[in-house]
DNA sequence: ATTAAAAACCGATAGGCAATCGGTTTTTAA
DNA sequence: TTAAAAACCGATTGCCTATCGGTTTTTAAT
């Protein structure tokens, strides 16, 4: 899946407000950026073809929202990123943290660890 | 950073096997593709303008090696993909833990566990 | 119902980049 | 010196994003 630079700053607006319609979506990007509001809505309709986005017809436009959510948009890119260069399918994130370990230092440590038991927690609960 | 098929192939039969020039290139990837020996030679070129190979004049030929290892290659990926996405910039890593964290088991948990103690090990070792 | 405005939809175009390979120049070694 | 090997150059194709003009469809007001 590759996404272009426009079709990101649609999927960061949408993470921050959804759902919207394409006029909305314009109406805060061209704060920053020129292009018109056709620009607008044939990206978010690329993302919708993608499957990147969900939409539903709210009065007389439609209104878009993105299907999956940041941290899991995340885990996708990280996901393929290691499919595509790790030797051995191991899990994503083992491959991450044996990839990316010697930059770590103990206070990151310390909290991959705390987030290691809120896991456990979570996991134990159930 | 973005790579075509044919490039991630290249690298992948360099980490395999470095030095190597453009026909031993050949020689292994023609076993499971077509395309002619200036395919991959262009490949080549273009991974070495990309810094991503660095080669070196042996006899006649030019003999590629790649520049970074495999793990750092994932790692790179893997904070190009959170500086995209997350919403504050984190370490790539924790933004990936904190994305990924929900589809770990327990032992998978225990396996990174181990791979923290090991960094620990590495950090205390000097 | 009619019509004007709004929004969606369609299609064309430009630009960038990977892949591809023919042909030419340069280098090497016999 | 020259034939073979390799590098280098340039052109082409195909794919995809970004862009936007123009047309059709939908909506809502009169």
């Amino acid at each position: 899946m590759q996404l272009g630079d426009l079709e990101k700053q649609v999927l960061h607006t949408l993470w921050q407000q959804a759902p919207a319609s394409a006029k909305e979506v314009y109406a805060i990007l061209s704060k920053s950026r020129d292009g018109s509001l056709n620009t607008i809505q044939s990206t978010l309709d690329r993302l919708f073809k993608k499957e990147l986005l969900s939409r539903t017809k709210e009065g007389h436009a439609w209104y878009y929202s993105p299907r999956i959510e940041r941290r899991q948009m995340i885990a996708k890119m990280i996901n393929q990123a290691t499919e595509e260069f790790a030797e051995h399918q191991q899990s994503g994130l083992i491959a991450a943290f044996a990839s990316m370990s010697e930059e770590l230092d103990a206070k990151q440590l310390d909290e991959l660890e705390a987030m290691i038991q809120e896991r456990r927690q979570a996991l134990e609960g159930r």
